[in-house]
DNA sequence: GCCAACGTTGGC
DNA sequence: GCCAACGTTGGC
């Protein structure tokens, strides 16, 4: 059981519109860069993800589920790209925002803090547990 | 809105 | 295969 974590710009896709798509889902497409593909392809049903929020709000707002392996991007005809589907699990209590990531010390390595233009990466089973305390609701790793 | 950091492209 | 030029991301 891998974690992961997904950033989207809410101006363009927001964790708003992925509640709105309900249990149906949305394609995670548009990704167009090597080691994020590559996250995605070692993604597996069930696995869960937290949304983040980029630029404008730079926060975790919740957390979504994978709800297909990988696919080819519907939005590319590159066949280099691949995407998977996810659908919204639940919200955050409260967003834990880029600030509280880094001012965190057991937060230290996240990939999030340290290589903020990865947009779709992993998340470890430890920093997962930190950041559904800081959001406010029970590690939902179990 | 700016620009640093990073990834990709393409000429050589 | 190197690296300069270019485009994009995302924090500030």
């Amino acid at each position: 059981m891998a974690f992961w974590l997904m950033k989207s710009e809410p101006d363009v896709f927001s964790w708003e519109d992925l509640v709105a798509r309900g249990d149906a889902g949305e394609e995670w497409d548009g990704v167009r860069n090597y080691q994020a593909r590559n996250n995605m392809r070692a993604m597996k049903p069930g696995e869960q993800a937290f949304f983040y929020h980029s630029r404008s709000e730079k926060a975790v707002v919740g957390i979504c589920e994978v709800i297909a392996e990988a696919h080819p991007d519907s939005t590319s005809d590159d066949p280099r790209w691949d995407c998977v589907d996810v659908r919204a699990l639940r919200p955050f209590a409260q967003p834990v925002t880029l600030e509280m990531c880094k001012a965190d010390p057991r937060l230290a390595d996240m990939v999030l803090v340290n290589n903020s233009r990865l947009s779709v990466q992993p998340v470890t089973r430890a920093e997962w547990q930190v950041i559904c305390e800081l959001g406010g609701i029970a590690d939902t790793a179990g």
